[in-house]
DNA sequence: TCTTGAACCTCTATCTACTAGAGACATTAG
DNA sequence: CTAATGTCTCTAGTAGATAGAGGTTCAAGA
């Protein structure tokens, strides 16, 4: 059995972080030693790992859970599974467009600038008007 | 001058959000009419157009605030501005990175489900081991 | 002039995914 | 036995807003 210091040690979580993933109900509630310490199994192991690595790879909390109740009923199809996954894809996706044209920008604005005063730096006068740019990063405002 | 609702629509900001900024200090607070409501005139639609658009460019608040305490200064040098647009667009870039790992790593897992039962699914399978990736996705976790 | 409806006001709470700290109890090493 | 570390619960804070409650003000039409 393991403590929740142990636990998150051997899973790579921090203490506070197991806390709240219990809280939240993502993991369950473990037994407790004759001192109301926590201690953990080897599949609350299994599951925190699973977890961090979701989490790693950009899964929200949410989608988190639903993987894993997935993972819970081995017998079922791995449909809903790869729609999880789709999903998360298409995010990652959206978000490196964004940010591609983003740097674009970026980039185009840091070289315009000659290093002078702020009267006539092009960076502030960019950033005062969108008319300056040359690319719609403006589109898709809800992701980042 | 213009009521919150005009000024959102003319600078393309939620009046919610307008009241946010004025809140926490990025917009001065404006005159009021008679009914206490607020007015704005012409310096205000401005930094709040100058707001929105380093916000659409990805741009931290706390960076927009040191970038509008300089724009207040047009005889200084730009070399502050500059560095904090560098900075901007070394953490787009570290994004990008990261996010494309993560892509090829999502990638990778959904091509390999056989769409068969959870038990045998690659993306359950490579969520609960790290050791199934062939990259290293978990480098600069702090940033995403 | 009256009235309706939109826009405005303040204040509080919610969202994601944690992190930090206070003050108290448990465990372990020397 | 004591000191250090680990753990407990609880609260609050982070970014950047968004949503709602409950109340006021404003502009336009009848
Ligand atoms: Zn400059
Ligand atoms: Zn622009
Ligand atoms: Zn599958
Ligand atoms: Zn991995």
């Amino acid at each position: 059995m393991l403590t929740i210091g142990k636990l998150g040690n051997a899973a790579g979580v921090k203490v506070p972080t197991i806390r709240y993933y219990e809280q939240i109900g993502l993991l369950p509630e473990p037994e407790r030693s004759a001192g109301n310490q926590r201690l953990y199994g080897k599949s609350a192991l299994e599951r925190l790992a699973f977890i961090r690595h979701s989490r790693e790879l950009g899964f929200p909390l949410e989608a988190i859970r639903d993987l894993l109740s997935l993972s819970d009923r081995p017998d079922q199809s791995c449909a809903a599974a790869d729609i999880i996954a789709k999903d998360q894809l298409a995010a990652v996706d959206a978000r490196i467009a964004r940010l591609t044209a983003l740097k674009a920008e970026l980039e185009r604005m840091i070289a315009q600038c000659a290093q002078g005063t702020i009267a006539d730096c092009r960076i502030i006068k960019v950033l005062g008007d969108h008319s300056h740019c040359s690319q719609d990063h403006r589109i898709s405002e809800a992701v980042e």
